[in-house]
DNA sequence: CAGTGGTCTAGACCACTGG
DNA sequence: CAGTGGTCTAGACCACTGC
């Protein structure tokens, strides 16, 4: 049971010069977000109904409503009227690829083969200091280097350098990721308990150098999509940076603006 | 004055099969879009308050807040508490460039030099097929073709194509676009009337051709990023298609993913 | 049919802005 | 101080899902 928060009560004297008021929706929010973390639903599980975190927390329905509205938009929780509001989860989810905005030129958007992995790599080494710094990890800390080729229909497409955190991904093995089917992320959920929440991405355009091209059968100095991702688990905790290098040639990055 | 829409309305009957159900806030939602695209209230200035357009609509104000709430998610208006409701604007917007995603790969985001302008051309032209199928036009009908190249201190780093429905961008010359200062889409809403208000864009790795290489000074081949968008006025009709290719030397394309 | 999320209302009060 | 958006409540009813 949760201490009750009583109306705009923001424990503590307020600080001086900042605002520090936050509503009573942001509050219950945090709970929620707090019993997400430390897992006491499960992802693809169902929530509490609102009445019941209504009468959990000591607050109308429509105060926990805006707590999940934004908890919602922000895709932690899926809500299905009817049925209830279920944890977000990588597997399971209809599209596959959360992350991926990589489409092909012509066709369904929808209709996408699920690609061939094949791993080249994955082996535990020292984090560079490029590579800790966007893990929040110091220099020569445990990380597990992988690196894979995605193709799409026999097209060799995606080639791509993952480092984990050591710790958390003890015992990731190359015949572990080559005999998962789905999503890497659902596997990254169910076997490592990390859940990917969102991901910073920036984009480069590069040359495939001597080692990259034949890799991705394209000629030295052949244009590529470099797409470096820090993926970011709950509170932004970053647990994953990835390289990716994304022939463009029938198939291009998608994003909407607005 | 509006009709009155009364609770769960929805004008004529239900189609078979099509479940065709809209919510009330959904039909208010829908009559402020309408005032906005037919101009009743101007970029900038302010919208009736809630309760006004409660009044107006013969609903609660919470009907109408979360009517508003959608559209200012998607960005049409600007809540400002204590002030009013906005209709969002290109100009005098804090973000100067709300639709490029291209940030120096250090520094502060926000503290960046405006970019310098060269027009290199801007003429009418016919469109042809490639050009006219993303701006929803016949091949062939009445475009303006600008070319520019956008610096940054000094360095050239965006060279750009953009094509414009030649009926709605009547007058547009290049002497306009040298002399005005500010957003270009800030322009075409205060001289052409067309709001931007969403995009689509697709990114690819291309190599400098011949003709391009001098204009961004790299060498031929160079690895460019290519990103094409297609930006929508309301009711989602194209307005623009332009063709940007960006040097990512010291520069990337930032984007977030949730 | 019961249970869930989704909509709508009416009213009270709070926080912010500007005159 | 009045006017605006923002929060919160209590209660009613609707739409969807699955038993």
């Amino acid at each position: 049971m949760a201490t009750a928060p009583l109306p705009y009560p923001e424990s503590g004297v307020p600080e001086a010069g900042t605002p520090a008021f936050s509503p009573l929706y942001q509050q219950i929010k945090g709970l929620i977000l707090q019993s997400l973390e430390m897992g006491e639903w499960k992802p693809g599980e169902m929530i509490p109904s609102e009445m019941e975190l209504a009468a959990r927390f000591r607050v109308s329905q429509g105060t926990v409503r805006k707590a999940i509205d934004e908890l919602a938009t922000e895709n932690l929780v899926v809500r299905r009227q009817g049925k209830g509001t279920f944890v977000a989860t990588h597997a399971e989810q209809h599209v596959q690829y959360r992350f991926l905005r990589l489409v092909p030129d012509a066709g369904e958007p929808g209709a996408e083969v699920p690609a061939e992995r094949s791993i080249m790599e994955c082996r535990r080494v020292r984090a560079s200091a490029e590579i800790a710094r966007p893990l929040a990890l110091r220099a020569g800390e445990a990380v597990v280097q992988v690196r894979r080729v995605l193709s799409f229909a026999g097209v060799p497409t995606i080639l791509e350098d993952m480092w984990l955190p050591g710790t958390a991904f003890k015992g990731l093995s190359a015949e572990r990721l080559a005999g998962w089917r789905g999503a890497t992320y659902a596997m990254f959920e169910l076997e490592f308990g990390v859940r990917m929440v969102r991901a910073q991405e920036r984009l480069r355009a590069v040359a495939a150098d001597a080692q990259q091209a034949p890799l991705l059968k394209v000629p030295k100095g052949h244009p590529l999509l470099s797409v470096e991702r820090i993926a970011l688990t709950y509170n932004d905790v970053p647990m994953e940076f990835r390289r990716g290098l994304y022939r463009t040639d029938s198939r291009h990055y998608r994003n909407d603006l607005s």
